[in-house]
DNA sequence: CCTCACTGTTTACTTTAACTCAACAGTTAT
DNA sequence: ATAACTGTTGAGTTAAAGTAAACAGTGAGG
């Protein structure tokens, strides 16, 4: 097929919705870009790409070759690593997509050590807190925290995930220590817009389960600006330890309430069920396990919980 | 992928079985060919291909690279017949195994006329009475005549395949008419190779099954080449309508014990099936069976049977 | 409303990859 | 021994791929 070498073209400019980034990520100039797709284009006879606005969209040819082309693409890329696999050194890209702070905090910090211990691995690392799809994003593997929904994709469990509720010390001198769950109806409850539960916090304590209704002035749906706010003695909130252990273990932060546990949740990995797993995809989940503390994380480590 | 090029290349040398046939198939020269294999074997760093004598053969990595790399094809394939169809106009290339007789008799000239019709199709005929693996050959379609092994392929009936008994009013007048079955234990019975009860043959009178055991001095694996022997007066053979119809006809060969049926089979164009099938397929599909006439095929025209 | 920063397209030119041709060595069949 | 094929390689040519620059268009921010 002619149209062979403008397929991992095509594709990029789809995953990563437009010509630029498209270009950016294959190593081309944009022109580069915009004539192959325009010569696929008229090799097919067909229009694949409306670019009538600042945003792309596939038109229905482009959404019908697009969902082939892509199988054509992942087919290339398992002939690669299969080839690669043979030869036991893990190498070959990745493409991984993780939540911003968690990205930022222990992603940012664990893939230079990874990568230099793998030199011939190379990673592409997407922080995003939209939960993008796997398959048409092109990532090999999905870093998620919490509950996890159905799916076709394998999960691989890299580290606990806990949660504690806490304030600063000047807001506790300022507005009172909260002494029952109830009294926390008259704190300014801060919240993580992407939770579940927004509004009705949940705990456990000696099998029991407690809940309690809080509100706030301030909801934010990045983990870092929460920690920010309480840190700043606007109210309390619920933390993951991965971010708030370092002002936990300064005394920046107190933890409130912690007989009342939060469900203890998993970071995973969520990767593309395969007839084998790339070896620089093992090679990957490996290290990260073992970076992070599989049992207590690294960042959990002088904080008692 | 840098290597998404050289795919095409690389599963055509493999499917042809060497440089020279799949230069020959994708219009290259065979140094063209042979650059792209290296090159390719550089950026991968693993041989995919022994070529110490005439024969090539896959190395194990080549067999894991070859495995993917039919697939991304294969998918780049449908990912223009996809957008082919949506155009309406049946176009692309076919790919077609059939066995060598009704090939040369019957898909031979049945073909050019298919081709005027449609002009966007391109055939290429491959005609080898192996039955050729349709996907690893790289087939859209195998035309198969009688039983069908189970698979996971999808058939698709074109015309019926009558057989009838036959013998040239020479060899009648030297070797005397068999009045019963039974005589033909004292004729010359002669046999294709690739028939699947060479030694025993079976026919159907009044809802009554009849076996004889024959013997003979010529078996044969081309049924063309069978005709020539029959008519030639060496001895009697069964011979499917579609070789003998015109000799029958023509009085060149007598059709003996007609109302000692043979099983009625049928010709098969065999499929990989798939989510839909492609314009180009159907068009081909639906030409063949209204060429051959499903209910009398036309080479049965003028013949009682 | 203006400005800035981005997008994708197109032209002219450069670079690189792909390709052909020819010669060669090797193998197999006649 | 010869002919007909195979695949490889070097030298040269051609075509495709790519870049840089200029342009038009869009959306966000001041």
């Amino acid at each position: 097929m002619d149209t062979m070498g403008a397929i991992p073209v095509f594709v990029a400019v789809v995953q990563y919705g437009g010509f630029s980034p498209a270009a950016r990520f294959l190593g081309l100039s944009k022109s580069a870009v915009s004539k192959r797709i325009s010569q696929l284009e008229q090799q097919l006879g067909v229009k694949l790409l409306h670019r009538t606005t600042r945003k792309l969209s596939l038109t229905e040819a482009g959404e019908h070759y697009f969902e082939h082309a892509l199988k054509a693409n992942l087919a290339a890329r398992d002939a690669e690593d299969a080839v690669a696999q043979l030869q036991g050194e893990p190498q070959g890209r990745l493409r991984i997509n993780t939540p911003m702070s968690f990205g930022r905090l222990h992603m940012a910090p664990m893939i230079p050590e990874f990568l230099k211990q793998y030199p011939k691995i190379r990673i592409d690392l997407v922080m995003d807190d939209k939960r993008l799809d796997l398959v048409s994003g092109g990532f090999d593997i999905a870093i998620r925290g919490g509950a996890l929904p159905d799916s076709s994709l394998v999960a691989r469990r890299l580290a606990t995930l806990n949660s504690v509720l806490c304030a600063s010390p000047d807001y506790l001198n300022s507005q009172g220590y909260p002494q029952q769950l109830d009294d926390l109806l008259q704190h300014n409850c801060l919240s993580f817009s992407y939770s579940n539960d927004v509004k009705e916090w949940s705990f456990s304590k000696d099998n029991q389960r407690h809940s309690v209704v809080v509100s706030g002035s301030y909801q934010v749906n990045n983990s870092e600006a929460l920690l920010e706010a309480v840190r700043q003695g606007l109210g309390i909130a619920r933390l993951p330890t991965f971010v708030a252990g370092p002002d936990i273990r300064a005394g920046n932060l107190i933890v409130l309430f912690p007989e009342y546990k939060m469900p203890v949740l998993d970071i995973n990995a969520l990767l593309i069920e395969r007839q084998y797993m790339p070896a620089k995809v093992r090679a990957f989940l490996d290290f990260a396990i073992e970076y992070f503390g599989s049992e207590t994380p690294y960042w959990e480590e002088g904080i008692d919980i």
